[in-house]
DNA sequence: TTGCATGTTCTGGATTTTCAGAAAATCTTG
DNA sequence: CAAGATTTTCTGAAAATCCAGAACATGCAA
C-alpha cells in the first residue's frame, strides 16, 4: 500500500466512524447531528471551525451552531480562539475517561435527579396511608428512590475517580484483563 | 383523614407516578407510552388486561398491544394466563434489583454491542498505517473499545451479582449510607 | 460610519415517531 | 365447522423532531 493509499484508507475509515457514530448515537438517543460533530471532533488532528464542520457533514451553519452549543452545554467539547484569527474553532475533550465521567456527571443532573423528585413526592404523599395498598406502594417508591440515590452516589463516586483506580478495581471484581 | 379521602390520596399518587415516569422515560429516550405502561403496571396491586391498561390510560387497543409486547420484548414485564379467563394479563417484575439487571443487559445488548463492532472495524482498517495522524486515529479507535469493552464486563459483573453484595460494596468504595 | 466576517435565532418544510381505529388473523368453545 | 372473543398488523393522520436557509445581530476594520 503506498502512501496515496494510506491515506485514503484513513479518510475511508474516519467517514465510517464518523457516519457510524452518529448511528449509534441515534440509537442511544441522542441527536445524529450531535453525535457525529462530536465523532467528527474526537477524530480531528486539531480544533475546527463551524465552517470545515459545516462542510465535512453537509449540514447547514444553523444545525451546526445549534448543536455545537448543545456539545458545550455538554462540556464534551470547548471553543478554541486563535491569535489573529476571528473565527471560533471547536475540539473535543479526547481523554476516554474524562469524557464519561462528563457524561456520567451530566446525565446524573439530567435525568437521574428529575425522576428522584419525582418518587419523593409519591413517596411523601403516601406516608401517612394505612391501607395495605397505599403501605404497598410507599413502600414500592421508597425501594425505587433508594435504588436512584444508591446509582446516583456511585456515579458520582466513580466520576471522581482516577481511571488507573476504576480499572483496578474492575480488574479485581469482575476480573477483566483490560 | 377518612378513609374514602385516604382511597382519593392514593390514587392521586399513582396518577401522579405514571404520568411523571412517563415524562422520565421520554427524557430517557424512552417511548412515552411504553414508560407508563410499565409504570401502572409496576404500581398494580395484580396483573393487568390489555383492556384495563387502555381504559387506565386512555390509549388505543394497537398503541396498548404493541407496547406491551416491547416490554415483554426487554424482559421487564411477563404475560399471566389465568385460570378460565381467555383474555391474557400483564404484570411487571417488580424487584428494583432484578429490573436493573435486566435493563443493563438489554442496553449492553441493544447498544454497547453495535458500538463495540464498529469501532473494531475502524480500528483494524487501520492497524498497519505508518502515517502520524493514522497511528494517532488507530489508537484512539483503540481507546475507545478498551472503555467500551471494561463497560461492558463491568455491566455483565454487576447484572449477576445478588443486590446485598453490590450495596455492601458500593457502600465500602463510596461512602454510601443505603 | 460602511462593509464584511462571523454567530445566533427564527420559520417553514421535511422526516420520523407515535398512535387511533379499522382490518385481518388467531384463538376458544360449543 | 361457526360465532364470538381476543390479539396482531396495517394505514393514514397527528405530533414531535430535525434541519436548511433566511433574517437578524454582533463585532471588527478601515
Amino acid at each position: 500500500m503506498n502512501k496515496s493509499e494510506e491515506a485514503e484508507t484513513l479518510i475511508e475509515a474516519r467517514d465510517d466512524f464518523v457516519t457510524q457514530w452518529g448511528a449509534i448515537g441515534n440509537a442511544w438517543g441522542i441527536n445524529r447531528t450531535m453525535a457525529q460533530i462530536h465523532a467528527l471532533l474526537l477524530v480531528s488532528p486539531g480544533p475546527l471551525s463551524t465552517d470545515e464542520i459545516m462542510e465535512d457533514l453537509h449540514i447547514s451553519r444553523g444545525n451546526a451552531n445549534t448543536n455545537l452549543r448543545d456539545l458545550v452545554g455538554w462540556g464534551l467539547i470547548k471553543s478554541v480562539i486563535r491569535k489573529g484569527e476571528r473565527k471560533e474553532f471547536f475540539e473535543a475533550e479526547k481523554d476516554v475517561w474524562k469524557m464519561f465521567c462528563t457524561i456520567a456527571r451530566e446525565r446524573k443532573r439530567r435525568e437521574i435527579s428529575p425522576a428522584i423528585e419525582v418518587l419523593q413526592r409519591c413517596s411523601e404523599k403516601t406516608t401517612k396511608l394505612k391501607a395495605d395498598e397505599a403501605v404497598e406502594f410507599h413502600r414500592q417508591m421508597e425501594e425505587l428512590g433508594d435504588f436512584l440515590r444508591l446509582a446516583d452516589r456511585v456515579m458520582e463516586g466513580l466520576a471522581g475517580m482516577e481511571e488507573n483506580k476504576v480499572v483496578s478495581m474492575a480488574r479485581k471484581f469482575f476480573g477483566t484483563k483490560v
